[in-house]
DNA sequence: ATAGGGTTAG
C-alpha cells in the first residue's frame, strides 16, 4: 500500500483538507502527530492548513454534512474515515496514534475497511498518501457527531489549539493570519478577532478581502454601523469594494444594521452576482420587513438563471409566512421537495412556522414529526404554531416534550409557551413560565413577554392587574402594549381604565388610529355616545382616518378581499343570498345579533344588516358557495375576532358542517360544531 | 493553505 516515497511539503495541506472534511477531530490530531514526527511542524503552509483545520471543526455543524460525500484527496481517490481505535496523540504531541479504519473509494471494486497499524499514514515509515491505494465502494461515509464541537467551551477548546499553532510559528503570512481572525470570529470570540486584525496590521501586513470579508459579520452582529462603515471606506480605498465576498458581507451587514437602502446600493454596484450575493440581498430584504421586494430578488435570482441554494429557501419562506401567502408558499416547498431539501433543519423549521402561519396546522405538525433532528428553532416554531391555533395544551407537552429531549427553551421558547397560555386563557400556567424563566433560566423578560402575560390578563378581564403589571415593567411600555390593555378594556367595558390607558398611548403616538377606534367603541358600548361622537370629531380634524375592516379568503391561488357591506364583488348577489339563508338558520338556533355596540344613531334593524354584513361573514360565505362540502374554510380578517363575530362563527360552522378557521392578526380561531378551539378567550 | 448568505418573537 505504500509506495515508501517520502513526502514533500504539498503532502499535509492536502491531506489536512481532507481532515477538515471528515468531521473527524481525532483523526485530524492524529495527522497532527505525524505531522511533527516527520518535521513538518515549521513549515508555513502545513502549520495553515492545521490551523484551518482546527478552526473548521468548531464551525461545522450539521448541515454541513450534507454537502460532502467523501474526502478528495490528490489522485482522484476518497477517502473515508471510520474509527479511530485507539491511541488519541495529544495536541501538539509526538503522535501517539495507533489505528484508524479509513476506506477509500474507488470504481469497481468492493466495499472494504482497511486497517492501518500505528497510524493513518503508515507505521510510522514515511508514506506519501498519494500513493496510498484503497479500494473500496463509495458507500462508506463517516460521521462522528462527538467530534461536532457546538458548543462555546468546545469552540474555544479549539482556538486554543489554533493558537498555540499559531504561536509556535516561525514565520506566518497573511494567510496564516486571516485563518486566525476567521477562527476567532466564527466562534465568537470576537474581540479576540478585532485584536488579531489590529496586531496583522503591527505586523505590517494589510487586511485583504479575506480578513475584511471575515471581520464584517462581527459588525453585523454587533449592529455597528459606523464600525461596518468603516471598513467599507477601506474596502473602497483598496479597490476592494466590487469583490464578491466583501459585497455579500456588506450587503448582509447593512442590512442587519437595518439599512437596507445601503445593502441594496451595494447590491447594484457589484459587477458579478453568484448564488450568495443574491441570498445575502434577499435575506436582507425578508429581515427588515420588505417581503414582497424580497420575493421580487428571489425571482429575479431564478430568471439570472442562478440556482437557489438551501439558504435561499430558508430567507424567503418567512415572507410567505408574514403575508399569509399559502399557494407561494406551496410552490416553495414543491421545488423544495423536487430538489430534495427537505431534509435541511433551517428549511423545514421554516416550512413549519410558514403552514401553521398560513393556516395549516396539521401539515405544520406533519413535517415536524417527520424531521429527523429537532433543534430549539423547530420546537419553537411549533409550538408557536400550536399556541397560535389556540392548542394551548398541546403547546405545553410539547414544550415539555422539548425540555425532556435536552433542548432548552431560550427567550423565544417562552414566548411561544406565553403565548399559548394567553391564548387559552391559563393564567397560572402563565405565571410558573414567566416565574421559572427568570428564576431558573437567566432570561430577562422581554417586551414580548410582558405582551403575552399582559393580554393574558387583559383577556381574563383582570384590567386593574394588568394595568399594574405593565407599568411596573423594567422597561418603557410601548404603545402596542398599551393598546393589548386598551382592547381588553373594550371586551370588558371598562370605561375609566381604558381612558387612562389611551391617555398612555396617545403621550407618545398621538395619531394612534387604532386607539381612537378603541376608545370610540368602549364609550358606544357604555352608551356614552356624546363622548363617541367627540372623538370621531377630533379624529377627523386630525385628518385621522380610519382604516375600514376587510377579510379575505384564498380560493384556488386567488385571493378574494371583502370589506363591511361591500358589493363589488363578481358573486355578490349569491353572497347575499347565503347570507340570508344562513342567517335565517342562525336565528332558528338560537343566535341572537349583539346590536348594542354598533353606531347609536342607526335603526335596529339598520343594525342588524351591518352586523350581518361584516367582512368576515361576507368572506366565509363565499367560502361555503365556491368551495366543496366539508372544506376546511380559512378566512383573515384584520381586526379582532371577539364579540358577536366569535358568536355567529360558531353558529355558522354549526350550521353548514366545516371547520372554519379565522385568523386575526396574528391569531387563528377553529371553529367547528359549533365551538371554538381557544373557548371564549378572544 | 484562508473568506461571504439561512429558520423561531402578541
Amino acid at each position: 500500500m505504500a509506495s515508501g516515497v517520502h513526502p514533500d511539503h504539498n503532502v499535509f495541506p492536502s491531506v489536512l483538507k481532507s481532515s477538515t472534511l471528515s468531521v473527524d477531530l481525532r483523526f485530524g490530531e492524529s495527522v497532527h502527530a505525524c505531522i511533527v514526527r516527520l518535521g513538518f511542524h515549521l513549515d508555513l503552509y502545513t502549520n495553515n492548513a492545521l490551523m484551518n483545520m482546527y478552526a473548521k471543526f468548531q464551525s461545522l455543524d450539521m448541515s454541513m454534512r450534507d454537502e460532502f460525500y467523501g474526502l478528495e484527496v490528490s489522485g482522484g481517490h476518497k477517502i473515508y474515515v471510520h474509527e479511530v481505535l485507539d491511541g488519541i496523540p495529544e495536541r501538539n504531541g509526538d503522535g501517539q496514534a495507533k489505528s484508524v479504519l479509513v476506506s477509500c473509494n474507488e470504481p469497481n471494486t468492493d466495499y472494504r475497511k482497511h486497517r492501518f497499524e500505528e497510524s493513518v499514514l503508515g507505521s510510522g515509515d514515511n508514506v506519501n498518501l498519494h500513493s496510498v491505494e484503497l479500494p473500496c465502494s463509495d458507500g462508506a461515509r463517516h460521521v462522528d457527531e462527538g467530534s461536532c464541537a457546538k458548543t462555546n467551551n468546545g469552540r474555544r477548546l479549539q482556538m486554543d489549539s489554533v493558537r498555540k499553532v499559531f504561536e509556535q510559528m516561525p514565520t506566518r503570512d497573511l494567510v496564516s493570519w486571516n485563518t486566525v481572525i476567521v477562527g476567532f470570529a466564527r466562534s465568537g470570540l470576537f474581540e479576540e478577532a478585532l485584536k488579531m486584525v489590529r496586531e496583522m496590521r503591527n505586523a505590517n501586513l494589510k487586511p485583504d478581502s479575506f480578513t475584511l470579508s471575515s471581520v464584517l459579520p462581527i459588525f453585523a452582529e454587533y449592529v455597528d454601523v459606523i464600525k461596518g462603515k468603516e471598513i467599507h471606506g477601506y474596502a473602497i480605498r483598496h479597490g476592494l469594494d466590487t469583490d464578491l465576498f466583501i459585497g455579500s458581507s456588506l450587503i448582509d451587514m447593512y442590512a442587519k444594521c437595518t439599512r437596507v437602502e445601503d445593502s441594496h446600493r451595494v447590491f447594484g454596484l457589484l459587477p458579478r452576482r453568484d448564488v450568495i450575493s443574491w441570498n445575502s440581498i434577499i435575506a436582507g430584504c425578508v429581515q427588515n420587513g420588505m417581503f414582497d421586494e424580497g420575493l421580487k430578488f428571489f425571482r429575479q435570482m431564478l430568471l439570472a438563471k442562478i440556482k437557489p441554494r438551501h439558504v435561499s429557501f430558508s430567507s424567503i419562506m418567512p415572507a410567505c409566512s408574514h403575508m399569509t401567502t399559502l399557494h407561494l408558499g406551496k410552490q416553495l416547498h414543491g421545488y423544495i421537495i423536487r430538489n430534495g431539501y427537505d431534509d435541511n433543519v433551517f428549511i423545514a423549521s421554516s416550512l413549519v412556522d410558514m403552514y401553521a402561519k398560513c393556516g395549516n396546522i396539521r401539515i405544520a405538525r406533519c413535517i415536524f414529526d417527520k424531521m429527523e433532528l429537532h433543534d430549539m428553532v423547530s420546537w419553537t416554531s411549533i409550538i408557536m404554531g400550536h399556541a397560535l391555533h389556540g392548542y394551548a395544551l398541546d403547546a405545553i407537552s410539547l414544550f415539555e416534550q422539548m425540555e425532556k429531549e435536552g433542548v432548552k427553551a431560550n427567550s423565544v421558547a417562552f414566548v411561544a409557551a406565553l403565548t399559548a397560555c394567553s391564548h387559552a386563557g391559563l393564567i397560572d400556567k402563565a405565571w410558573s413560565y414567566f416565574n421559572s424563566m427568570t428564576r431558573n433560566y437567566g432570561i430577562v423578560p422581554g417586551l414580548e413577554h410582558y405582551t403575552a402575560v399582559a393580554d393574558l390578563l387583559g383577556r381574563a378581564g383582570k384590567l386593574e392587574e394588568a394595568y399594574e403589571f405593565i407599568s411596573s415593567m423594567h422597561i418603557r411600555p410601548t404603545g402596542s402594549i398599551w393598546s393589548t390593555l386598551l382592547s381588553a378594556c373594550r371586551v370588558h367595558k371598562n370605561v375609566e381604565l381604558a381612558e387612562k390607558v389611551a391617555e398612555k398611548i396617545f403621550m407618545t403616538d398621538p395619531d394612534n388610529i387604532g386607539a381612537y377606534i378603541l376608545l370610540t367603541n368602549v364609550y358606544s358600548a357604555a352608551h356614552r355616545w356624546k363622548d363617541a361622537v367627540r372623538l370621531r370629531i377630533h379624529m377627523r380634524n386630525k385628518g385621522l382616518k380610519k382604516t375600514p375592516a376587510c377579510s379575505w379568503i384564498e380560493i384556488k391561488n386567488t385571493v378574494h378581499a371583502f370589506a363591511a357591506g361591500d358589493e363589488s364583488h363578481p358573486c355578490y348577489d349569491k353572497i347575499n343570498e347565503a347570507l340570508n339563508v344562513l342567517l335565517e338558520r342562525m336565528e332558528q338556533e338560537g343566535y341572537v345579533p349583539e346590536t348594542k355596540e354598533v353606531l347609536h344613531d342607526v335603526e335596529e334593524e339598520q343594525k342588524k344588516y351591518l352586523l350581518h354584513y361584516h367582512s368576515e361573514r361576507l368572506a366565509i360565505a363565499f367560502g361555503i358557495i365556491s368551495t366543496p362540502d366539508g372544506t376546511t374554510i380559512r378566512v383573515i380578517k384584520n381586526l379582532r375576532v371577539c364579540g358577536d363575530c366569535h358568536t355567529a362563527i360558531k353558529f355558522i360552522s354549526k350550521i353548514v358542517h366545516r371547520e372554519i378557521i379565522v385568523r386575526d392578526n396574528s391569531r387563528f380561531h377553529h371553529f367547528k360544531n359549533g365551538k371554538c378551539s381557544c373557548g371564549d378567550y378572544w
